[in-house]
RNA sequence: UGCGCGGUAGGGCAGUGGUAGCCCGCCUGGCUCAUAACCAGGAGGUCGUCGGUUCAAAUCCGACCUGCGCAACCA
């Protein structure tokens, strides 16, 4: 029945209650190009992102500013699904956690925990801190000589009892230790893993999972007095988004996810709370959680104090969308911190974008439409050189594939662009402006092979700048249904005599306007 | 404090036992088809420090210095 293979991919679902910043684009640019690459390869994507709603941060930020939680989830909401529209993202489906298809979804599985026996009614003590809003053991606690007990940011606490229904973690310590062992990638990269592991080997408490001192959440079943912990409801959107827990739904077969593209900061939720959460409910676990780094501005982390944080909607428009996206992928290795500044989104713009593959495509396409009327010319045998770039050119899915098969999408674009480098390389050395008078047969066959270079780097490209690859293609006269990378190769071949749209530039080189201009 | 990761050319990084590499930037030359782009050559490094193993160490071992991450309710 299922003829073609399934991926589903996740970005974890944002918190609204500010507007989206450098770390939600990039992490939905990087998700964005896997799922795009993923359905170049010929599967069947389903891709999703969203906002995580709930929670008394949303509560106090819509107080602030003299708004109710839901005005504020609305609001805010509708930021981040234009971020997604600005940023070319081509997620299938957006999921707010507000929705009534989620409460429908948590309360299912909250059930199902329940009937396992891994959620009992108990009472949280501990001493809390209102300004941090959050409990501290008494080893983190130290007494001022003022006798005042402070928290380790220095904010006073108090000694606070609340009722409180409990997870039974600790009794998946043994079984999540197996999980990592058995699946050695179910957690990437290895540094998290092993941050995990020994997080885990270190012992685990039962999880206080439900609160009583506000009610902006989702009901637990049986008790309203009481709503889920915001990690339980927020983790389970990844089972909404398919029907769950109706299994006829059309997307139900997309479960269990193949990859959840998250931040480094929320590993632990995703690799310990949500695997025993599944288990717990008897439902299938995703298969891999990949915990990306995060990006500075010069080495220094973005803050509103120090000035630096920078809107992404204002990057897409200074720098171009696929600029803008290549950049954050290219730069930085993923799963590492990365550092991004003018100069460096800059350099490779123009060196990476305009110089070498924008000039080449430029400069070889130029050649057809001013000698050869604009058609796409016919090959003659071809020479050593011609048929080593052109192997190249069409290894290139086959090397895609095996660097995103661990989501290397930097070295996935190395491997792309190590083929533009060698393209300038053939191209100088066939020296076609020369071959145009002496050699007409050459001429057609060295720009016949640098066009099917192009075609193959466009193609694979898509995933990355799939507007500017597009326009490559366009540029070459490749049909819409000749785009995926089953098309790179011999079998596809550009036609002899085709006629080609005059050629145009695709990625312009970078202009430094005027010195006050400098976004970053 | 415990565990983990890193410290290699001006900047960013690869290299895990056998003549120090890549990209950007810089200098020189070539070419002139092209988006002042492209190609070739060059300058530039005591591979964090000290000690050890080895015929041979950036690469293995130990100590130290230094930066960073994780250490339970923090999206």
């Amino acid at each position: 029945m299922a003829d073609k293979k399934t991926f589903y991919i996740t970005t974890a679902i944002s918190y609204p209650n500010g507007t989206p910043h450098i770390g939600h684009a990039y992490e939905l640019i990087a998700t964005d190009a896997i799922a795009r690459f993923k359905r170049l390869d010929g599967y069947e994507v389903f891709f999703l992102t969203g906002t995580d709603e709930h929670g008394q941060k949303m509560l106090q930020t819509a107080a602030r500013e003299g708004m109710t939680a839901r005005e504020l989830a609305d609001r805010n909401a509708a930021v981040f699904r234009r971020m997604g529209q600005a940023l070319d993202a081509s997620n299938d489906d957006f999921i707010r956690t507000t929705e009534p298809r989620h409460h429908a979804a948590s309360q299912e599985i909250w059930r199902r925990m329940e009937a396992n026996g891994d959620i009992y009614l108990d009472s949280y003590a501990g001493w809390y801190s209102v300004r941090d809003e959050a409990f501290f053991a008494e080893n983190e606690t130290t007494v001022g000589g003022d006798g005042v007990r402070r928290g380790p940011t220095g904010a006073p606490v108090e000694w606070l009892e609340e009722e409180s229904y409990f997870f039974r973690l600790s009794a998946y310590q043994d079984r999540l230790l197996a999980l990592y062992e058995s699946q050695p990638t179910f957690i990437q990269p290895d540094e998290r893993r092993n941050e995990i592991m020994s997080f885990v080997r270190s012992g685990l408490k039962d999880l206080s999972v439900s609160r009583t001192a506000f009610d902006w959440g989702i009901p637990v079943p049986g008790n309203p007095k009481h709503v889920m912990y915001v990690w339980v409801d927020a983790l389970t959107n990844y089972v909404t988004a398919t029907g769950y827990p109706d299994t006829t739904q059309p997307r139900a077969h997309f479960w269990p996810a193949d990859v959840h593209i998250i931040g480094k900061d929320i590993v632990r939720f995703h690799t310990v709370y949500w695997p025993a959460f599944l288990m717990s409910a008897g439902y299938p676990l995703p298969r891999q959680v990949f915990g990306h780094g995060f990006l500075f501005n010069r080495g220094e982390k973005m803050s509103k104090s120090v000035g630096n944080v920078i809107d992404p909607f204002t990057l897409a428009d200074h720098y171009g969308v696929d600029q803008l996206r290549y950049f954050f992928l290219r730069e930085v290795p993923f799963g590492q911190d990365g550092n991004y500044s003018h100069e460096a989104i800059v350099a490779r713009i123009n060196a990476d974008l305009a110089n070498d593959l924008g000039n080449l495509a430029q400069r070889s396409l130029s050649m057809v439409a001013k000698n050869l009327e604009g058609r796409v010319p016919a090959p003659g045998a071809l020479s050593e050189a011609d048929a080593t770039i052109l192997a190249a050119a069409d290894a290139l899915p086959q090397k895609a594939r095996a660097a995103m098969e661990g989501l290397a999408l930097h070295t996935m674009l190395a491997e792309v662009w190590k083929v533009v480098a060698d393209a300038n390389r053939y191209f100088a050395g066939e020296e076609p402006w020369v071959k145009r008078k002496t050699d007409p047969e050459r001429f057609g066959t060295v720009l016949y092979v640098t066009a099917e270079v192009i075609r193959a780097v466009a193609i694979v490209a898509q995933a990355v700048m799939p507007t500017s690859a597009g326009k490559f293609l366009d540029l070459l006269g490749v049909p819409a249904d000749q785009r995926m990378l089953e098309h790179v190769g011999a079998a596809h071949r550009l036609a002899a005599g085709a006629m080609l749209p005059a050629p145009q530039p695709v990625f312009p080189r970078y202009v430094e306007a005027e010195k006050s201009e400098a976004t970053a």
